[in-house]
DNA sequence: AGCTATACATTCATTTGTGTCTGTAACGGT
DNA sequence: ACCGTTACAGACACAAATGAATGTATAGCT
């Protein structure tokens, strides 16, 4: 009965894509690991033996979406000679595009938005999480405070306050679209949606 | 042991407040009926006794902050002589605003987006809430698609995307803050943020 | 060829939650 | 004063789910 290596590693596989679409059609806590087992062919000594528990099994599960966060630093500091808010604007933009591009992406932020409650066992993940997105949301502010971001900012617009906005925004749309496709078009609708946020914020953008 | 009618509502209502508080603390689904009770100060008799289960109990938890839509629908409709965008503006920021002053919306808002996942068992609450959400969005669409309020969005934007964009800030800044009151203060911050993608949706705003 | 660690399957004990049923004391009307 | 109903408490039966323990066949190395 023993696998090789590779086989091993599919089952790996198939575990976790059983529990996505377990934990988004019955939500984490209600999806037992003997149904993420059966789902994915095996039983739960498969799963015991590939991950510790729910909560692992769970944050292994966010790991294949969250990109590092040193590729977002990059991508925002500036250095590529582009205005740092237009990046912003087309990382957003980006994030909202790939997320209506990529069903497991689609999947797993649903299920994070809308089929999980932290709570003890997953406070750990969350933590994690959050801990990420305060980080996305301090080098949103610290972009806008650069001096010359911060004076094209319209009068009565503070840092804080832009930063806050463009991720609830973007936090925003992402909820309201995974939880109903048809609300919108990312591929048409996330652009000018952005932008108008951006136009509100900036003097100067269009 | 028998109480009054004034009592009984009384450890209904202390049932509802255990209820919101453990729900928030750890999850609904982690919550049992049991814990509730006890918090209470009650069994889960007396639970069984006021509610059918655990799903309409949170279904009554969530219509005591469920303001009626008829009142929604009656202050957007434009009777009043008031610009109506300028009333849809004025209805967010009063949502945000609502949120942060009264402590037991705060709870009900924060199990709602971060402390529940919207399972089998809580379907039939999931559809009122949803159902209600998507009245709102359908009627700010409507809003925008009135030909006075229409020729002044911004040219490229479409009622659907205005309405789309302003529910999905209004909803990311509440999930937000929900998970974290420090990131802003609504109080101040909000009036500038809601204005900013106006600003942007809308030619002559200010 | 033989040994050992791997990759699971199977079984077990324990816990926990749920729904229901029964008991019961006191309220509220007659 | 009596009685039916109310507002619970307490007990019971049943169904999951968990974590750990044990069994086992084979892959991979020596």
């Amino acid at each position: 009965m023993r696998r090789t290596k590779e086989e091993a590693e599919k089952t790996r596989g198939a575990i976790l894509d059983a529990a996505e679409h377990l934990f988004l059609e019955n939500g984490v806590a209600h999806t037992s690991l003997e149904q993420i087992a059966r789902a994915a062919g095996v039983t739960r000594g498969a799963v015991y033996w590939h991950f510790q528990n729910k909560a692992h099994l769970f944050h292994e599960m966010l790991s294949q979406v969250r990109l590092p966060q040193e590729q977002m630093t990059e991508r925002l500091c500036g250095c590529n000679g582009q205005d740092p808010m237009l990046s912003l604007r087309d990382l957003c933009l980006e994030a909202i595009v790939n997320l209506a591009r990529d069903e497991q992406r689609k999947r797993i932020f649903n299920i994070l938005l809308h089929r999980c409650e932290f709570t003890e066992e997953l406070r750990e993940a969350e933590e994690r999480h959050y801990a990420f997105v305060d980080q996305f949301i301090q080098l949103c502010e610290a972009l806008f405070a650069r001096p010359a971001c911060r004076e094209r900012l319209r009068p009565g617009i503070t840092p804080l306050q832009a930063s806050r906005a463009v991720h609830g925004l973007v936090i925003g749309l992402f909820s309201d679209w995974t939880r109903d496709p048809a609300l919108f078009d990312p591929l048409i609708d996330a652009e000018p949606m952005v932008d108008a946020l951006f136009r509100g914020l900036v003097k100067d953008w269009d």
